[in-house]
DNA sequence: TGCCAGGCCGGGT
DNA sequence: ACCCGGCATGGC
């Protein structure tokens, strides 16, 4: 790879699609149950999911953490593998209280150690753990999603069956360590995914282009 | 109309 | 240490 290939495709994602504003999620709170409700998920099955939550007054950990799980997966129903995802939000909720009772108080730390508890929660895995450091606790990781994998397989940059931890290793090695490059970095990866490279869809016409395609990949 | 979406977990090799 | 099926709705 070049001097730093991720660099320049940073560049070429940004110059295309400017500031992208992500997470979309108004609070800290509902980015991260956001990041859970996502899981597996297209966005738009999310979105109703948030509305509900809200027309319900139940976008807040005390609250789910008070609900039944089963109408807690009533209201999120949406959102698709509803009894799973209420049962992770419950976990969630549960960890939030026990730790201060919002989640600005239970993300705040070091960021290795507030990792390693949010991945002991049933359901956050690396990914969902890392979109809500990142994006809902300002912490400096880089979120490694399908879109990422699937953009950095096309154009080359990766073979496939590589590790969570070695794919954002290699970002994190050629990045600096800032959250709002990082923040950044991912949703125009989101978004390029998006536009041009979803599973069944084709790269044409992608500011990558001077990247090889492989769109098999 | 089937396949897919911004994963994660548990059980079986 | 992998591999796989289950979870489930709504859009194309």
């Amino acid at each position: 790879m070049a001097a730093n290939e991720l660099v320049e495709i940073y560049d070429a994602l940004a110059a295309a699609y400017g500031p992208r504003g992500w997470w979309p999620g108004d609070s800290p709170t509902e980015v991260a149950i956001g990041a859970v409700l996502t899981q597996n998920t297209a966005w738009t099955n999310v979105e109703r999911a948030i509305s509900a939550l809200k027309a319900a007054d139940c976008l807040d950990f005390a609250r789910i953490a008070a609900l039944e799980e089963e109408a807690l997966g009533a209201i999120i129903r949406s959102a698709g593998t509803y009894r799973v995802k209420a049962r992770r939000l419950k976990a969630l909720a549960a960890w939030v209280l026990a730790r201060g009772g919002t989640i600005e108080a239970a993300l705040a730390g070091e960021t290795g150690a507030v990792r390693v508890a949010l991945l002991e929660v049933a359901g956050i895995g690396e990914e969902t753990a890392d979109a809500i450091l990142l994006y809902a606790g300002g912490h400096a990781v880089f979120v490694v999603d399908a879109y990422t994998r699937r953009v950095l397989r096309r154009h080359g940059l990766l073979a496939g069956g590589e590790s969570y931890a070695a794919v954002q290793a290699r970002f994190e090695r050629a990045l600096p360590r800032d959250v709002r490059m990082f923040n950044e970095y991912h949703a125009l990866l989101v978004e390029v995914g998006k536009r041009h490279c979803r599973a069944a869809a084709r790269c044409a016409g992608c500011p990558l282009g001077h990247l090889p395609h492989d769109e098999t990949a």
